[in-house]
DNA sequence: GTGATATTTTGATCGAAATCAAAATACGGT
DNA sequence: ACCGTATTTTGATTTCGATCAAAATATCAC
């Protein structure tokens, strides 16, 4: 568990790569109306269909944004981490979060409200350009989703997932180990599988040598060899 | 077909949501490096991987965006009709085009160089909220196709579309007629499903008196009875 | 109109992943 | 260390949708 004192919100909000470049009173000016929000894993932050008054900062801590159908199964869209944020795009839209939102761990965060945000883009053009920039990578990587839930077996995802997790300190490397996350449940069904299935490739890509599985750390002794299964 | 004379290229960026408001002197230099760029069905306009100088309106026709697996099968991610643009998005990073674009029929398009659009949010905040806002709808949009590929079946994605597809004028009317702007196997593919499985399917709502397939006529008698078998 | 091509439908079969069920492990709190 | 809960694994079965193959329609250029 982490220390849970009193925090300095504008620290936080300088290592934003949003705020990046801000001055320091502009700064000072958003962390004004910025609120911190402390909540226990397992908390709901927010329902689809909630109104949506700014975006959040994962300052530490996981959130799950998720889908749930009529008949209750879940889709995990995305995991946030410590230091990304989420639900820019929302704000510029008068519409009601299409996902919920619930911490995976006890988390820290900040939630700016949208008249900030607004009124900081009439004043900074460069502010403007970050947003359009953090917005266009968001689509991005929502576009390569779509492609990999069409496109690509059940292995193929898990296989990508596992490439991607690669710390870039390690990515010259032959042999790597990585730690998941979060549970395996939660992964598969980011990747849009059940835990079953998810477990059982684990296993066969263990059986063929190219991964080790010992509970949340993943050993990868070629990562060459892996990467040769996507084809 | 269409008449394919010179024509106004300001008339036609005025008529674009993103350019409304816009000052005529700002229309007149966007227009000024604005190119025309005409396309026969079945012309690619560019592929995965080429690199992006700017963005796409379509004047008339239609433009289908696309993956290609390495195995060659081939998934729609949108068809782009006309009034409507592309490519914002990839525009803001400095990356190459994810998917590849064809022409589905003869086109007439208008291509705006990124360096137009970057110096024009230099001045005008106004033009950077429009920007995001548009950004921000594509994304909320994505969000809605993962969802569906998810959470839905085959048949639920088909009628959520044909739902989608009546026009704004006959919203409130009990019975209804739309007509499929693309190929069948096209909006199968933009549905992931195979176009036999969507042949079933159209077949199997007829049968069951929810539709009137007529070639690209589809007749729902009663849109309340369709929409209720989304549970 | 007519032929050639593209699209759509139908049929038969297959397969990846889901579902249902239960056992086995891991883990957090006291 | 131990108990209760959460997570993960394993097994048996089912199913939705894909694939392969071929016939039937529709569409377009001439």
């Amino acid at each position: 568990m982490r220390d849970h004192g009193p925090i300095n919100i504008q620290t936080h909000l300088n290592r934003i790569a949003l705020f990046n470049g801000l001055g320091p009173e502009h700064i000072a000016t958003i962390a004004k109306v910025t609120r911190e929000i402390r909540c226990k894993k397992g908390d709901m932050l927010f329902y689809r269909g909630d109104p949506c008054s700014g975006f959040h900062i994962v300052v530490y801590g996981q959130i799950k944004l998720s889908f749930t159908s009529p008949q209750g199964t879940e889709k995990v869209v995305e995991v946030i981490e410590q230091g990304h944020s989420f639900g820019e795009a929302i704000m510029f839209l008068d519409k009601p979060y299409v996902v919920s939102a619930q911490a995976l761990s006890d988390c820290l965060l900040l939630h700016v409200p949208k008249a900030v945000i607004f009124a900081e883009l009439e004043q900074d053009h460069e502010f403007g350009r970050k947003m359009l920039g953090g917005l266009a990578m968001r689509t991005h990587q929502l576009m390569l989703d779509v492609e990999g839930y069409s496109l690509l077996s059940g292995k193929q995802r898990i296989i990508g997932y596992l490439l991607h997790e690669i710390p870039e300190a390690d990515q010259d490397k032959t042999r790597v180990v990585i730690e998941l996350p979060v549970t395996k449940g939660v992964i598969a069904s980011r990747l849009n599988l059940t835990q079953e299935h998810f477990s059982r490739i684990l296993h066969e890509l263990s059986d063929l040598g190219l991964i080790e599985v010992d509970g949340k750390r993943i050993g990868i002794p070629n990562v060459a060899r892996l990467q040769a299964q996507l084809q």
